[in-house]
RNA sequence: AGGGAAUUAGCUCAGUUGGUAGAGCGCCACCCUUACAAGGUGGAUGUCGUCGGUUCGAGCCCGGCAUUCCCUACCA
């Protein structure tokens, strides 16, 4: 079982997660005596494929379900994917018309068939994508939001809101996308700035020889203008308020109103009013009563009202009208604008408002009480900082649009009756009129926005409205996931229509994540050309080095910036932890495990090394404990990064290596037993965030259960007896050993001694204790800093010598290495001046203060006492070192 | 306009209760030392945006300013 020098992410992937998924690992008890533990995965577009935003955020979540999983929780991470209405229908209309085919010409249902179709064929996509990063999701139980359970689900709280009269269907003003021809809600419109114009045009006064001067970036809107507002308080108007002024072009006449909403010092002070096509004139024409004219048919071209514009499209009217104006002498000037223009989300059109019969789901009753249970702290949201923004969001909602032209989706529950116009809903097809009985019923040609089933995902995908087991064990579910970029489109809704629907919040948790960035700051997205594909990568570099990259820079709340540089940091990090293991697995070659996987050695046969590294695992393991807890994925992802490197690789397996080659054979198997054990406890701890090659390496172990993903999560307060036999103070003279070899190979590289030169050193101990941790450790001293002598002795004559003190606790060492006929002596001096600059700055600083009488007055004593102490020893040191230096002549 | 956030090493960012600044990458020097050159050892680098306040003591707490970013809402 020879292992390869690189870790080949590619040779372990695919049949590591196959096995995990033959082996029902990911399965979810619906009833279990364990507690808990459920996360609802943000269901992806089945037109999607997997991008960063998936990765980071799948990545989040494969973690917590894995750390809890590993903790004995019952787990739950439901997957599933999403219609995606608008998505979809695009996709499968765009190969229609490669066809030369479009979806009127199919008809709706051969259409409605046809995407389903293209579902079964290519839906899966994002499925396999995201197994590829290893989300170890409940995959059996699956949704996808127009499964029938889900459809059910949906019928039912659409009757249920429509009998509670929060569903209502009406004529209003709505935003309307004409590339899309159908409704699109307020949260779809992206406003961006247009550098645009200012026209002020001429409307000439009835029965008079003067004009009002109204200024519009939207002159082909006049068509639809009903009247021309001035301020209430504008001087200059008063005297035409209630007069009438006349349509320049179409001659017809319309009133002059006043409104506060006119800012008197904008423009010329006179707004037109187009209350069908603007939704500031839409309130002010609610409030004069003004009649509402639509010019604009469904595609955005101009209707009827347009009369010798007919036909034409807004920016084609725009010019043509604008050219007629100046013809006729209405035009006044041109002036550059730049203003906010809405624009669709989906297509990128610009938005018309417009005057159309939609269904609205009436937000203010049902905002209320999931406004409450954010103030109340029932949930949180993760970091906190959003619940301003949540709940100052849910102060200004307005009634959800949720009706939608399409034909891909969930069709509208509610028949209109030809005979009486009575509106029928209900969760069965409506075979005849609810009113007068007429079977002539037709059913809404409207589909459902697909947030509306968004919203429902929490507890559609549990089997409600059935009474199911599973909801019992697993609603509310535990923590969700998300951007903050849906916070209004899905969490607040979920959140309302949990508690409308099952008296309970959706989740306990709400965490936040940022946005992936490129390696400049800038938006990652397709048409920039800057997004990186996670399957590329995960080709390339391994999904474990993805998801560590992701986990490393994720920091509360905050955007990332992705560069594949830190991805090969964190590759070469795999290749590292591989090769640790490599090593091990060499020098455990002839351990004989007991049957006992929780035998463990005497403490009074381990090494110092195995005392110092099971300290410093178990500090790791805190560490983690709490990161995990607190949501600090960085934290855990950078405290585990140095562990495995500096701490494991750096130190103990170098420290360990004399063992090994040396001739005790108690020595030699109390330290393969701990080295055993932590590998296994390492690996175990690092399995959440990179969950393959730590199964790999696993499986290889001596020490091991059946499969790591279902091995138990290591914490300081299971599986106490390995951890207890490191002792704090052990480690402690571990460090200082460390101190020491560093100190020496500070030396020799500082004065350019070879690394193969071997050299003498004296080490000069200040105390007892050290010069007994000293004697006991010599040997790895002397073979990793390359000694040939080493002498643990009182410092005597310095002349010719390199010193350095070390200090580690109470505990001192002055290391000495004689330099004769080694090196230039220039280089020691100037080696020992900047120690001894670095010392005197701290000095200098130390006694200010002590000189300080309010320091000593109000500090605490420990902070006193320590500086006081800092401050002998940096003295002590100085002189140290000024003694070698003289002697260096 | 309203709200939020950021400003720390060349770059990307940590720094959780105030006690003398850290990591990764990059950089410099030396080394193919039998787990790993996707490696090892050593090294250099910061008036913590700015001004003021609280404090014995401020990167951290408070206030002003500057710059940048994001969100929400909009001026016809």
């Amino acid at each position: 079982m020879e292992l390869s020098d690189r870790y080949n992410s590619k040779d372990v992937e695919g049949r590591i997660y196959q096995w995990w998924t033959e082996r029902g690992f990911f399965k979810a008890q619906d009833k279990s005596t364990h507690s808990p533990f459920s996360v609802i995965l943000p269901p992806p577009n089945v037109t999607g494929s997997l991008h960063m935003g998936h990765a980071l955020n799948h990545t989040v979540q494969d973690v917590l379900v894995r750390w809890k999983r590993m903790s004995g929780f019952n787990v739950l991470w439901m997957p599933g994917t999403d219609h995606a209405g608008i998505a979809t229908q695009s996709v499968v209309e765009r190969e229609l018309k490669k066809e030369g085919k479009t979806r009127q010409e199919l008809g709706r249902n051969n259409f409605v068939e046809r995407t389903w179709q293209w579902k079964e064929q290519y839906g899966g996509r994002i499925v396999e994508q995201m197994k590829r990063l290893g989300d170890s999701c409940d995959w059996d139980r699956a949704c996808f939001t127009l499964d029938e359970g889900v459809s059910k689900a949906v019928r039912k709280v659409f009757v249920d809101l429509y009998n509670k009269g929060l569903i209502y269907k009406g004529l209003r003003l709505i935003n309307w996308s004409p590339a899309l021809e159908s409704a699109i809600s307020d949260l779809e419109v992206d406003h961006k700035e247009i550098k645009g114009s200012l026209y002020h045009i001429r409307y000439p006064i009835v029965g008079g020889d003067g004009h009002l001067e109204v200024a519009t970036t939207r002159p082909e809107t006049m068509l639809g203008d009903t009247a021309v507002a001035v301020h209430p308080e504008d001087e200059r108007y008063q005297t035409l308020i209630g007069k009438e002024v006349e349509l320049p072009l179409s001659g017809r006449k319309i009133p002059v109103i006043a409104d506060a909403y006119v800012d008197k010092t904008f423009g010329s002070g006179v707004v037109k009013i187009t209350p069908a096509h603007d939704f500031n004139d839409y309130e002010v024409g609610k409030r004069h009563d003004l009649p509402m004219l639509n010019i604009l048919n469904k595609d955005g071209s101009l209707n009827e009202q347009g009369g010798v514009y007919k036909n034409l499209k807004v920016q084609e009217a725009r010019k043509r009208i604008l050219v007629d104006l100046e013809a006729k002498g209405f035009l006044v000037k041109t002036e550059a604008h730049t203003h906010q223009v809405g624009h669709c989300s989906r297509t990128g059109c610009v938005v018309e408002p417009f005057l159309s019969e939609q269904w609205f789901v009436k937000m203010a009753p049902l905002a209320a009480p999931a406004k409450r249970v954010v103030e109340s702290g029932t949930i949180t949201f993760e970091p906190e900082s959003w619940t301003k923004t949540y709940l100052h969001w849910m102060n200004i909602i307005e009634d959800w649009c949720i009706s939608r032209q399409l034909w891909w989706g969930h069709r509208i529950p509610a028949w209109t009756c030809r005979d009486c116009g009575h509106i029928t809903v209900s969760e069965m097809e409506a075979k005849s009129c609810g009113k007068c009985g007429s079977a002539q019923v037709v059913q809404d040609e409207d589909v459902l926005d697909t947030w509306f089933s968004s919203a429902l995902w929490p507890f559609s995908t549990m089997g409600w409205p059935a009474d199911t087991e599973l909801q019992k064990t697993f609603y509310p579910s535990t923590v969700l996931v998300t951007g903050f970029d849906i916070i209004f489109f899905w969490v607040a809704r979920m959140i309302i229509m949990g508690l409308e629907f099952k008296q309970d919040v959706p989740f306990r948790t709400v965490y936040i994540h940022g946005l992936i960035r490129d390696a400049q700051g800038k938006k990652m997205s397709k048409s920039l050309g800057n997004a990186e594909d996670p399957v590329q990568l995960i080709e390339e570099y391994g999904a474990d080095a993805l998801r560590f990259t992701l986990l490393a820079q994720i920091a509360a709340g905050r955007d990332l910036k992705f560069s594949v540089q830190r991805l090969e940091g964190y590759r070469n990090f795999m290749n590292k932890l591989w090769n640790a293991t490599r090593f091990a697995l060499g020098a455990l070659k002839d351990f004989e495990p007991s049957s006992d996987l929780n035998q463990m050695p005497n403490r009074s046969e381990i090494s110092y090394a195995d005392q110092w590294i099971l300290v410093k695992l178990g500090h790791l393991e805190r560490e983690l404990d709490e990161a995990l807890k607190t949501y600090r994925f960085s934290d855990a992802a950078n405290a585990a990064y140095s562990f495995v490197w500096h701490t494991f690789c750096d130190w103990y397996l170098e420290f360990v290596k004399p063992i090994f080659q040396g001739n005790s054979v108690t020595e030699k198997k109390a330290t393969q037993l701990v080295l055993a054990h932590v590998l296994n406890r390492t690996v175990r701890l690092l399995h959440p965030f990179i969950p393959f090659i730590t199964e790999e390496i696993y499986q290889k172990l001596p020490l091991r259960g059946e499969a790591l993903i279902v091995d138990t999560y290591p914490t300081v307060k299971v599986d106490k007896s390995l951890l207890a036999l490191g002792s704090e103070d052990v480690a402690e003279e571990v460090d200082l050993i460390r101190e020491v070899i560093t100190a020496l190979r500070n030396i020799r590289g500082e004065n350019r001694i070879k690394p193969g030169q071997k050299i003498n050193a004296r080490l000069a101990p200040l105390d007892d204790k050290t010069q007994k941790v000293l004697g006991e450790n010599k040997q790895a001293i002397m073979t990793m800093s390359r000694l040939e002598i080493c002498e643990i002795t009182e410092a005597g004559n310095l002349s010719k010598c390199a010193v350095q003190p070390v200090q580690v606790g109470t505990m001192k060492v002055d290391v000495i290495v004689p330099l004769e006929g080694l090196v230039d002596i220039e280089e020691e001096k100037k080696r020992i001046r900047k120690t001894i600059e670095k010392l005197h700055k701290d000095i200098v600083g130390i006694s200010g203060r002590m000189a300080d009488a309010n320091f000593m007055a109000n500090a605490p004593e420990d902070i006193v006492a320590q500086n006081k102490r800092q401050l002998e020893e940096s003295k002590a040191q100085v002189s140290t070192l000024e003694a070698a230096l003289a002697r260096l002549g």
